[in-house]
DNA sequence: CGCGTCCCTTACCGGGCGGTAAAGTTTTAC
DNA sequence: GTAAAACTTTACCGCCCGGTAAGGGACGCG
C-alpha cells in the first residue's frame, strides 16, 4: 500500500522520535536526560535514533529546530485587527499559550526554557535561538510601529518597546516554570497593562 | 602555629572547593560538568570533596547557597538617599554588577542563571532560589513604597511594580548570557527609564 | 613519646552511558 | 519474482563517571 497513513516513512519515525524526546526531556530534565529515556517513551527501540540522527548532539540540534518550528507555527493572530487588539492578542498568546491553558503547553514551555538556557554553551543552538528570538521580537515591534503610524500609539522607540515587552514575557514564563509561580503570567499581564501599555496610548 | 593564615582549616578548604566548583561550572556548563573538573581547578585532589561534602548533590546544594550568599552580600546601596536615587542604584547594580563591569561578574552571572534554570528539577534548589528571588524583589518593592509615602512616586501597586522591574532585569541578564546580547542590560535600562519609571514620577 | 584526630592522597571499582555491528524484516523498484 | 534499499532489532562493547577503601602525614594533647 502506498497510503501515507499506513506506511511508515522516515519522516513519521523522526516525528515519533521528536515527540518521545520531548516527553523524556520533560520528565527527566536536560541534565538527567539519557538516550535510553527516549526509547522508553516510544514503541521503537532507542537504537533507531542512530539510524535517523547522527548521535546525541545531532539529535538535540534537530529537536531544537523542531521545538522552535512548533512554537512559531502555533502563533495565530488576526493581523487585520487594530494594533492594540493585535498587540494584546500576541502578548496573551506568549504568556498563556495558543489556546488558553491548552493541555501540555507548560510542559512544552518548560523544555523550551531549559533548552534556551543550555544554548549558551553551544554556538549552533545559540544561533537558532537568537534567530527565533529575533522573529518573536520583530513581530511585536511591527505591531507597535503600525500602531504609531495609525496614530493609536505615541511615537515611542518601537524597537525598545518591543524588546521590553518580549523580555517581560520571557521573564514571567521563566519565573512560573523555574520557581513555580503559577500567577506570574497574569501578574506580568497586569503590570504590562498598568505600567507600560498605559503610557503607550496616544491620548495623554 | 595557630596562625589562621597558615593552618588549613576545613572552612578554608571548603571555600577553595567552592571557588574551584565555580570555575569548573563556568568553563564546562552545568550539563557537562564533572566532579573531576573541580579537581583540575584546584591544588587538591578531587577526592577531598567527598570528605567535606556528601556526594555531588550535597555539593551542589552547598554551592547554590554559596552563590546566593555571595550575590546578596555584594549588594551595596546607600539607603538614606532619596527613593529615586536608591531605585536607580539598585537597578544598575542588578544590571551591571556591583562595581561597574567588575571582572568576572558575568562569569558569575552565567553560572547563577544556569543554576536558576536547573533548579526547576530540584525542590530544595528551587526553594533556595525562591527565597532569594523574594528578597531581591522585596528590596525593590520597599524602595517603591518609600517613594510613594514620600510623595515622590505615584500611588501605584508597589508589589506589581517591584515584580515588573525584577523581571525585566532578570530577562535582560538572561538574554545577555544565553544569547550573547551584550547591550541587553543597557537596553533594559533605557526601556525602564523611558517606559516604566517615567510614568512612576508623581508629577503628571 | 605515643596515640587519636583531622585532613588529604593514591589506587581502585562497579555501573551505566552513548554508540556500533550485524542480523532480521519490511518496502520499493524493475 | 526477486534483488536491492530502507528501516528496525538484538546483542554487545569500551569508556568514563561518581564513589569508596585504605593509608599517610601533620597537629594536638596526655
Amino acid at each position: 500500500m502506498s497510503d501515507p497513513g499506513e506506511t511508515v516513512s522516515a519522516k513519521d519515525t523522526e516525528d515519533v522520535i521528536m515527540e518521545a524526546t520531548f516527553r523524556a526531556l520533560s520528565e527527566h530534565g536536560y541534565t538527567d536526560f539519557r538516550m535510553r529515556d527516549i526509547g522508553e517513551e516510544m514503541d521503537l527501540t532507542r537504537q533507531v535514533i542512530h539510524y535517523h540522527f547522527d548521535g546525541k548532539h545531532d539529535l538535540m540540534s534537530s529537536f531544537l529546530e523542531y521545538v522552535i518550528d512548533q512554537y512559531e507555527g502555533s502563533v495565530e493572530v488576526e493581523e487585520d485587527a487594530d494594533p492594540r487588539t493585535e498587540l494584546d492578542a500576541r502578548i496573551d498568546q506568549c504568556l498563556f499559550g495558543p489556546e488558553f491553558e491548552e493541555f501540555g503547553h507548560w510542559d512544552r514551555m518548560k523544555v523550551y526554557h531549559e533548552l534556551y538556557t543550555y544554548a549558551q554553551n553551544d554556538d549552533d543552538h545559540r544561533a537558532l535561538f537568537d534567530d527565533h528570538y529575533d522573529r518573536i521580537r520583530g513581530s511585536v515591534v511591527e505591531v507597535v510601529e503600525r500602531g504609531i503610524e495609525e496614530g493609536e500609539f505615541r511615537a515611542v522607540d518601537a524597537e525598545l518597546m518591543g524588546q521590553l515587552l518580549t523580555d517581560v514575557i520571557h521573564a514571567a514564563r521563566g519565573r512560573r516554570i523555574a520557581l513555580g509561580h503559577e500567577d506570574a503570567p497574569e501578574q506580568a499581564r497586569r503590570a504590562i497593562d498598568e505600567f507600560v501599555l498605559d503610557s503607550l496610548s496616544a491620548d495623554d
